[in-house]
DNA sequence: TAAGAGTCAATAGG
DNA sequence: CCTATTGACTCTTA
């Protein structure tokens, strides 16, 4: 008997009572390799099934407060995306510091995010992960030492990277692997150049970059496949959330607010936002705090002689919601789906100004993104519902 | 078929 | 060790 429910996730809205029997894993012909993971809490259902009944996340949230628990254990991204996600360290990481809005992600995207959710909400995840680094310590240690008296190395092949530029080959493999490209400065900043001409080039545009910069036309492509996607998360988590400097080793997440970048120097700000806003509830166990609000990407005007007007962009605060989880179930923050915007719960109004440096480049990507936004409008133009609309 | 989404994995810095 | 960055790859999607 046991506790072993599916907490949350299911919560209060799976309640669908008739569940599928247990063994439905989608393995008609194949999809994937099953899953990975056995879904940390162990449970009945995939987290598949749980990824599309769970509510919407706030996956800013979600992302701060995994974030706070890993540096407040001395946790690594590697040992929580291997046991935990089943993702490797830079995935870790990137989703971590960059997680996308929840109403932007795919079903396979969201799972990460369900993951972690379920990880806080385990009330021994920290100690789990802790022993599991023992445990690797541990291997590790055993390894060495008879590696070290048996005077030979016996890798167990659990990590064993292999060498790829040397110029030389460990002997019995072929190391047919194609070494990692490494773009230089210049050919970045070239790259960057068309990509602001044209986001999307032309496959005579590609080549053109190609041969002239000496690269590969699948290196041009593939850079701007990333490069495109990058900017464009990059756009909007930096408009979309304030500065949150989590300290190293202490806690109390002391949010600072950063209502809208100080648009230094020259140019002014011609954005114009709408605030939609909308109360938020809090995860029952953990997440207190959180933030996030979109708004759709803003086109400014790019006017020097323009008018100057600062008027700040309106950030409408709303008050805090203390919807205090009643029991202690809400798993999830409930909220209306709500098409471009969710809420901001704001705090103090913190008064140290937590500039980022990375204003400057702001501009520039939303500069370089503008050729991208046109280009989907110009791409929506050609729908007749609004509704599909991309944006 | 091209673009997008999600990742992997090499590598650069700390 | 650890984390961040980023070119390339695998699937989807339209």
């Amino acid at each position: 008997m046991a506790e072993e429910s599916v907490n949350g996730l299911t919560g209060d809205l799976s309640q669908s009572s008739g569940l599928k029997p247990p063994s439905d894993d989608p393995s008609c012909g194949d999809s994937q390799p099953g899953t990975p993971l056995p879904v940390p809490g162990h449970s009945s259902l995939s987290i598949q099934e749980m990824v599309a009944m769970s509510p919407e996340l706030d996956t800013y949230a979600i992302t701060k407060k995994v974030k706070e628990v890993l540096t407040d254990n001395n946790l690594g991204q590697r040992l929580f995306g291997e046991t935990i996600l089943g993702l490797t360290q830079g995935s870790v990481s990137d989703l971590l510091a960059r997680p996308k809005p929840w109403h932007k992600l795919s079903l396979k995207g969201r799972e990460p995010f369900v993951r972690m959710q379920l990880w806080l909400q385990d009330p021994h995840s920290v100690e789990k992960l802790m022993d599991m680094k023992r445990l690797e310590k541990k291997a590790y240690m055993k390894r060495r030492l008879s590696s070290l008296s048996d005077g030979h190395s016996v890798d167990g092949g659990l990590v064993g990277p292999d060498y790829v530029q040397g110029s030389q080959s460990p002997g019995p493999q072929q190391q047919l692997k194609k070494p990692r490209v490494v773009l230089g400065p210049e050919e970045k900043e070239a790259l960057k150049r068309a990509y602001q001409q044209k986001p999307y080039p032309s496959p005579k545009t590609i080549e053109e970059l190609a041969s002239q910069l000496n690269l590969k036309t699948s290196t041009v492509i593939n850079w701007f496949h990333n490069y495109r996607s990058r900017i464009r998360r990059e756009l909007f988590i930096e408009e979309i959330q304030a500065a949150g400097g989590v300290g190293p080793g202490s806690e109390g997440g002391s949010p600072s607010l950063r209502g809208s970048k100080s648009g230094e120097g020259d140019s002014c700000d011609g954005t114009e936002s709408e605030g939609t806003v909308e109360a938020r509830q809090v995860f029952g166990s953990g997440l207190e705090d959180h933030r996030g609000s979109y708004k759709d990407h803003d086109m400014e005007a790019d006017s020097e002689a323009g008018a100057s007007n600062n008027s700040p962009s309106q950030i409408d605060c709303i008050p805090p919601s203390s919807s205090c989880g009643p029991g202690g179930l809400g798993l999830f923050s409930l909220t209306e789906a709500s098409p471009g915007s969710s809420a901001s719960s704001t705090n103090i109004p913190a008064s140290g100004p937590a500039r980022n440096p990375r204003d400057n480049n702001l501009r520039k990507k939303k500069a370089a993104n503008l050729n991208n936004i046109i280009h989907r409008l110009e791409k929506a133009a050609s729908k007749e519902d609004p509704s599909e609309w991309e944006f």
